[in-house]
DNA sequence: TTTTAAATATACTTTTTAGTATATTTGCGA
DNA sequence: TCGCAAATATACTAAAAAGTATATTTAAAA
């Protein structure tokens, strides 16, 4: 059983996740953390010690929660091609995102890029462990025969990923999840010319 | 001749553009750009409304710049192949970009996308109207013979683009211009596969 | 070259946002 | 179920950021 402190808390991060995916990190300001909560600044600033403590928090959680949900779809799929479609159909529809905003990998990418290192960092990590694991299922699938040995798996899981990242925020800016679809399909029949 | 008001004003936009492209909208404030032309509130308040007004000015410049800037580098090659080549090649190094901070395209459409609707529609604009540009000139290397009818210019396109883009978030957050070659290079065979 | 309106600087006010001191309430171990 | 420490609310201060009134300077037309 969680403590109260714990439990709010908890609330407090999980509440700010979709407002900082939409707003951003510099978008969003303490206010608009107590408006969604219905809490007072007493109450927050009794978990947090000040927004950087809080936004870091935040980010920490939406980064966990959409890797985890991500792993979650692709080690569903028994063989490896049907992990990596797993992947694939992940963001299939990028206008409605799991985390509301898009994906926050991405969009906390972008904008820690340039402004926020310890952030930075920490969205570096997941793209590293990502791409490792990604490349890791590829070349695992290489080894069982399942793919010919002529696929690069660490440029593939590379442009996997990219593709399917940059095509999100297209098409939630172009408002259509249309382009989504070819691109997938496109990856996908690209993986088959792999399959022996 | 530009009059001296015109050269302030062109002048505060053109010093913002990298401002914005870093820190983005929400992350820009006007002491910032201030300090960067050691201009002074009167001065910059005399050329624009209020940030808004400095904000939508600011993105309208940067998107040019570098639609501009890709335009040049496309239409300067001779074939189709060629031209898509030079799209690119255009992000070759994603670390030490034309406007220092990335494709301001890019990150403007994440952070416009759930923030600011004008400036959404804008960047929507360019995507749009770089789609059609790119898959056009696909098209018509269908037509002239240099490309297989088998290449879908539109999937192809979106596909060219949004992994360029997403190729250049993941290397600057990774601090590694590697992937980007690895992806570009791959993106080129895939081209090759159409050409007769 | 002179004049003056336009451009810019200075010094302010207002608004917004972050953060804190303290009072009040509430959950939980004794 | 009581007592009190922990949790939360209230009401404030501090800091940062936007915006403005007015003085001063400067560029360009006469």
């Amino acid at each position: 059983m969680l403590t109260k402190a714990e439990r709010t808390k908890q609330f407090i991060l999980e509440t700010a996740v979709p407002l900082y995916n939409e707003k951003g990190i510099s978008g969003v300001n303490i206010d608009d953390v107590l408006e969604a909560t219905k809490l007072t600044k007493g109450c927050l600033y009794g978990h947090f010690e000040n927004k950087e403590d809080l936004s870091e928090q935040v980010i920490d959680l939406s980064l966990k929660l959409v890797s985890d949900r991500i792993r979650a779809a692709v080690y569903q799929a028994k063989t490896t091609k049907g992990k990596v479609f797993a992947f694939l159909d992940f963001y299939k529809n990028p206008i409605e995102t799991y985390i509301s905003g898009g994906c926050p990998i991405f969009n906390t990418a972008v904008e820690a890029d340039d402004n926020y290192p310890l952030i930075k960092e920490k969205v570096a990590k997941v793209f590293r462990s990502g791409q490792q694991e990604l490349a890791g299922l590829l070349q695992e699938g290489i080894n069982t025969g399942e793919f010919s040995a002529k696929l690069d798996p660490v440029v593939f899981a590379f442009k996997l990923t990219a593709s399917v990242e940059g095509g999100i925020v297209m098409c939630r800016v172009m408002g259509t999840a249309k382009p989504m679809q070819g691109l997938v399909k496109s990856l996908k029949s690209e993986l088959e010319q792999y399959v022996i």
